[in-house]
DNA sequence: ACCTGCGCACCAT
DNA sequence: ATGGTGCGCAGGT
């Protein structure tokens, strides 16, 4: 009686959460490349092999997958991602939601489906008793899309550019004491420019 | 050549 | 302020 799929679904898992914790420990960005060269140090396996049993344990929740600064992270969820999402009628989960679509960063938006799935990755999700996961999701969604957090279209949430750092109502004081900048290369393409209303492509 | 480690800038909370 | 992230590079093997 010996399942060598489910061993070997086991095996694969432990493999790539301590390549995952290896490459960080470097703090290098677990990238599919590196992942799959951290393995292939030990194991004897073919990167598209690596890679395929990369991509299952995203699918089956064992590894997070991220989308940051142009590229695919990979995250351990258990490693650090001990979280709790609470949906529950009175909390307010649209910034949830709007950084679960901004992680997914897929092209075509992303549907609540694939958003509670990522939720469920990347937190420990508790759903009232009475409550129904995809309602909660759906108004916290809409949130996002009443705030300006998203957009929604064809049944696809897409991701707006947001700076997010609306905490500045409080103290609005700018402290520009000092300026350091002196021999300083102004390469800094437009990266002031929220409040562009245009609608992508 | 390969692997490991780190400073520091960048970003979100 | 605080903490996670990862580029670029230095140092070790």
């Amino acid at each position: 009686m010996s399942e060598p799929d489910d061993v070997g679904k086991e095996v694969w898992k432990r493999w790539i959460l301590e390549a995952i914790h290896k490459i960080r420990s470097q703090k290098q960005r677990p990238s599919v490349e590196r992942i799959c060269h951290a393995i292939r140090q030990h194991h004897n396996y073919h990167e598209d092999v690596v890679s395929e049993r990369l991509e299952r344990a995203v699918r089956e929740g064992a590894v997070l997958k991220v989308y940051n600064k142009g590229q695919s992270s990979y995250k351990d969820p258990g490693g650090l991602q001990n979280k709790i999402l609470r949906l529950s009628p009175d909390v307010d989960v649209s910034r949830a939601v709007a950084k679960a679509v901004r992680e997914l960063g897929e092209r075509d938006g992303s549907t609540l489906k694939t958003i509670e799935k990522h939720l469920r990755q990347a937190y420990q999700v508790i759903v009232e008793p009475d409550a129904d996961v995809r309602t909660l999701l759906r108004a916290g969604a809409k949130r996002a899309v009443a705030r300006g957090l998203l957009t929604h279209h064809a049944g696809a949430y897409k991701a707006t550019d947001r700076p997010l750092t609306s905490a500045g109502e409080r103290t609005p004081k700018k402290k520009h004491s000092q300026d350091q900048h002196q021999l300083e290369k102004v390469n800094k393409p437009s990266l002031i420019c929220f409040y562009s209303k245009l609608h992508c492509e």
